[in-house]
DNA sequence: GAAAACTGGGAAACCCTTTTCCCGCTGAAG
DNA sequence: CTTCAGCGGGAAAAGGGTTTCCCAGTTTTC
């Protein structure tokens, strides 16, 4: 390996000496050449990109970061591990900052507070401009605390400080869109299986559900919540518990897909048809768990793409200075599969 | 905002120049100190050092790159969306690198060429010391064209090029794991059910699972390979083909979970019953899936954790000069759950 | 014909840290 | 009393690019 004239392409990347040297002016006068500043005469302008392009010449980004203070790049951390709802988020972010010509650094904490300070402090070693934290489900966390100060924002699971920039689902507005759907479609006694009480996403629901309910003047089965794992097997089990309870029931609204899944099977195992005796329906619209289920179970998509890329434009605005604050909710959306379909029957009449 | 001094809680990031002014050394005195180079007198570097701390004072990353030529940061580029394969490569990818104190920029092409060649080239601005490229399932790729010379890893879709770095994992060992263990606990008439012949995973595990089956005296179903969709639906249509096809059927292997999971309901709904009447295996060990499934499948981990553990590590290497090159297959590992146990008919007796 | 106004481009400072080289000083050896 | 070695630390260059300031030459203006 013998030391090569720069822009050699088996040697160092040419810099932009290397340019001027070529092109027989001064390196100012290539950045003024290069960037269109200053006042350059047409036929140097036209020398100096004639060596750029012949030398593959692109400008050293750390180099321009150093004395611009702006280095376009920004961290993302996942306070848990990543997961099937950071997932989106992060695709979300890493799409609309990838627009902006900001790029992400990736970091994965899995839930260790030593990782995540370790990881908060290498970020800012390399001058990060921006932030955006991101959990497993929405339960708010306590904010980070910063060595220095650095636009944050936070998605899925907001900041519990206030004054931080958060961003989050609607999860009661999903909630609500079921109800209203279930009712419409003439559904009078809806029962609702979820998830742990502890979880944010599961008592938010459950709550908006049955006030829903209330609100319409309709029936809930009593009891209203059935409260439980995230799991199908909960969803079967939770199945014969309610309809024991209430064997009137005519729809089941489950706080998420994997539990629909669930619900459906032990539906059809015991009988009861789906949607023409018994209304189904899901939460998360996780495709694979709610096509897949028999039927396909209507579900409330909570747009975490959109949400990802929301938050990468407010931590943008933030970098600018065009701080806003606080905890900004965004709309679900109602996926509508056959599990809600309107009866044959009363279709018919 | 008054420009304040550096160091200041509202202020710009303190400098070098900050802590020698404070301790009342030059710059280069600060860094040796900080740094354990040169020779200093202890009560020089301690006072040096209380500077520091009392500034929280971090040397920017960006100009210690800029000197030593080395970024520590890698760009982790995914050809096709991040989906259920890539990403715990991905993940384990950034586990190990992190622990060498490199940082990872995510890159997601969503297959889209223009996107890459342009994330390659603000990858490379940014003077990354490698490249990981991670694809969707394992079909080779044709090498990445890179404008300057950089070492590059491919995971999980390795590159047509054989000189390059590939790690893969072993479909083919995965499949005979299945056949021997269905054969180690009796079976004797092996059907598998898979995805597309043209995936590159599906074809192999199917002339593989083939090719044990015969190297082992043991008889395939006719026909002994189902080709069709990576879905649920899929699962439940051949075990009806397979099941006309050869009612002695003793053993179903899928080429994926989510096949196999719809093989299980097809069977239970058919009336037969795994394990007893019929032993049923997956691939990929997809746990929402394996686990979910009635019974339990057995099926085949890749390891993809450790794959993208094992592609961060060649990348360092290869970064130190140390460049191994080739594709490296990685070992498959059986998980072995209800759907494959011993009858307890054959076990009594 | 002289002063003013442009034009085009170079020199140098700056961003922040590391590293090499060198110098002044002290104590020891001859 | 010299010479030498070692100690402690400073000055400056390097890394790659941008920007400000300034200057020499040309054109315009009166």
């Amino acid at each position: 390996m013998s030391v090569t004239p720069r822009g050699d392409a088996s040697g160092r990347a040419a810099t932009i000496h290397d340019v001027a040297a070529l092109a027989g002016v001064s390196p100012g006068t290539v950045s003024k050449a290069l960037n269109g500043r200053g006042r350059l005469r047409a036929e140097t302008r036209e020398r100096v990109l004639e060596a750029a392009r012949k030398l593959s010449f692109r400008p050293n980004a750390m180099a321009q970061s150093l004395l611009s203070g702006r280095t376009f790049t920004v961290g993302l951390i996942t306070t848990d591990s990543i997961g099937r709802f950071s997932l989106p988020v992060l695709l979300g972010a890493e799409d609309a900052l990838g627009a902006g010509r900001i790029l992400v650094f990736l970091c994965d904490t899995r839930g260790d507070q030593i990782r995540e300070q370790h990881y908060v402090q290498t970020l800012l070693d390399r001058r990060i401009d921006g932030l955006i934290i991101t959990g497993h489900r929405t339960d708010p966390r306590p904010p980070l605390s910063l060595p220095s100060p650095v636009p944050v924002v936070y998605a899925l699971g907001p900041s519990t400080d206030p004054d931080d920039i958060s961003l989050v689902p609607d999860d009661a507005g999903g909630a609500r869109l079921v109800v209203e759907h279930l009712l419409a479609t003439g559904r009078r006694r809806i029962a609702h299986i979820t998830g742990p009480a502890h979880h944010a996403s599961a008592a938010v629901r459950a709550e908006h559900t049955v006030r829903a309910v209330r609100e319409a003047g309709a029936a809930a089965s009593a009891p209203p919540v059935y409260f439980g794992e995230w799991s199908e097997s909960w969803g079967r089990q939770a199945v014969h518990l309610a309809l024991r309870a209430d064997p009137s029931l005519d729809a089941l609204f489950c706080g998420s897909d994997q539990i629909a899944r669930g619900a459906a099977d032990a539906l059809r195992e015991s009988g009861r048809r789906v949607p023409d005796d018994i209304a189904l329906a899901g939460f998360d619209n996780w495709e694979i768990m709610a096509e897949a289920s028999r039927p396909p179970v209507t579900t409330v998509d909570m747009n975490l793409a959109e949400l990802g890329r929301t938050a990468a434009l407010r931590l943008m605005e933030a970098i600018d200075g065009r701080r806003a604050r606080g905890t900004e909710t965004l709309p679900c959306r109602l996926v509508i599969r056959e599990s809600t379909a309107v009866p044959a029957a009363a279709s018919r009449g």
